[in-house]
DNA sequence: GTAGGGTTAG
């Protein structure tokens, strides 16, 4: 059953498990836990609410791990809180006490949620039940932070992990290295490396893919190819993410009939050729406007019988956007031929915001909150704020990124270089200095564009005392 | 033998 769940075969499972009760031979509480996980995984909660009774009314006790599946089943697989919380109170009726994994598993979806306030409430929690913390439970609130570009959360909670007696491990600084690369500060991410070993941590093969995938992102190919050898001569072999990295960057360097022969190659191997070496493949594609060669790879997947995901359609959906074929895309998406995420509406918003489509932009921001309940991320608010400072709506496009902010996203480096613009475009120098300020005492690092923005603004008018001030701010880093 | 963390595509 263990292994049917691992590759995903929830129906194996299933008969596998009906099967010993037809063998008379009962399961037990292990038994039912594995079941229930891979339930849980597949997103299956009618059928884990019949098990969980079926447990019950064949006098099989569940145990804390139970609860703990339970927990990440409303918890990380469905985000519905209150559930997650009532599960906890459930097991302290029972006297069965909700233990470090239970609280660290409740922070793992709160943190994919962003719900950053709500971790401090059950930290709380774990300190009036005396029970102790450890690197599973910093690790998902270390990534919310990262998440939020919150930098100054991040460095309190490392050295909060210290003075307990954490020393961060390999994962601790993967969350850390994939943050600095985004914000494109390679040089701090090569004392991370320098100092490893003095720090007591292995780089793994993940530190290392992290590393090259920013560095080739950024057009550092050179660069990238000498951290694969660093990597390789470290006794570490590339993954299938290390093959799907470098598929992309073929990809973006428009080196299709290689990325095409480099697949062949992975495939040639035996190396699995996953939904997701396809669907770079699709995207770069794409990108070029080849909507046949997509199609052709579609429906190859399809004769094969792997089902294509949400990121599959997103993926067209940008294409056709990018092609400016909106009613297309809108057609798609309308289709409910494949689950919607957020991020298909921000790439269908994104799209219309581009082509200036205010009412377009309107009705399907309202399809997506209120038809589908789909909640707004950061970057929806950005395409918002976006639309607004094209219209000159200067004042609407502040107010959003302030709601934004008080509904808990901290606003990323898009979000600032976005506003920013707009103010500067309006002629609102001291505003969009305020606003610099603030991006730095959040510990997000001005990228280039955005310092481009400041000098031709001040360019064009005479305003020494914004250079003063950027020079000021500048030299405090 | 059951539970909790990190990388790739939108």
């Amino acid at each position: 059953m263990k292994a049917y769940s691992r590759v995903g075969k929830v129906d194996e499972v299933f008969r596998l498990f009906r099967r010993m009760k037809e063998d008379r031979c009962y399961p037990n509480v292990l038994c039912y836990n594995t079941l229930l996980n891979c339930l849980a995984a597949a997103k299956r909660f009618d059928a884990l609410h019949g098990v969980l009774e079926e447990m019950y009314s064949s006098g099989v006790i569940p145990n804390v791990s139970t609860f703990n599946i339970l927990v990440k089943a409303y918890s990380c697989y469905s985000h519905r809180f209150n559930l997650a919380f009532r599960v906890l109170d459930e097991m302290s009726v029972l006297g069965c006490n909700p233990d470090v994994t239970t609280y660290s598993t409740l922070i793992t979806g709160l943190s994919r949620a962003g719900r950053v306030a709500d971790i401090e409430a059950v930290i709380e929690m774990m300190r009036d039940r005396n029970c102790g913390l450890n690197v599973y439970t910093f690790v998902p609130i270390l990534k919310a932070h990262c998440d939020r570009g919150d930098v100054r959360a991040v460095e309190t909670l490392l050295e909060l992990m210290r003075l307990n007696g954490y020393l961060p491990n390999s994962v601790v600084y993967n969350i850390w290295i994939d943050t600095l690369c985004k914000n494109e500060q390679f040089g701090e991410v090569e004392s991370i490396f320098k100092e490893s070993s003095s720090k007591g941590w292995k780089p793994s093969t993940i530190s290392y893919n992290t590393y090259m995938n920013a560095l080739f992102k950024v057009g550092k190919a050179d660069e990238a190819f000498r951290i694969l050898e660093i990597m390789m001569g470290n006794g570490l072999y590339p993954t299938v993410v290390t093959l799907n990295i470098l598929l992309d960057c073929l990809c973006h360097a428009s080196k299709f009939y290689e990325a095409k022969n480099f697949m062949d190659l992975i495939f040639h191997f035996g190396w699995e050729v996953s939904l997701v070496s396809s669907n770079i493949l699709m995207n770069g594609l794409c990108k070029i406007g080849q909507g046949h060669s997509v199609m052709m790879i579609l429906a190859d997947l399809l004769k094969k019988g792997v089902v294509p995901n949400t990121r599959t359609f997103n993926i067209i959906v940008h294409g056709l956007c990018e092609a400016k074929r909106l009613t297309e895309a809108e057609y798609l998406v309308e289709s409910k031929g494949f689950i919607t995420d957020v991020v298909t509406y921000n790439t269908l918003l994104s799209g219309y915001c581009k082509a200036g489509n205010m009412s377009k932009v309107k009705n399907f921001y309202h399809r997506m909150t209120i038809m589908e309940k789909i909640d707004p991320d950061i970057f929806t608010y950005t395409i918002l704020i976006a639309l607004h400072c094209k219209e000159g709506k200067i004042k609407d496009a502040i107010d959003i990124f302030g709601e934004a902010h008080r509904k808990g996203f901290l606003p990323d480096l898009v979000a600032y270089s976005t506003l920013i613009d707009g103010c500067l475009k309006k002629g609102m120098l001291d505003m969009g200095l305020q606003l610099l300020d603030r991006m730095l005492k959040q510990g997000l690092a001005p990228n280039i564009d955005i310092l481009e923005t400041f000098v031709r603004a001040c360019c064009k008018k005479d305003s020494s005392h914004v250079w003063i001030s950027i020079v000021k701010i500048l030299g405090k880093r």
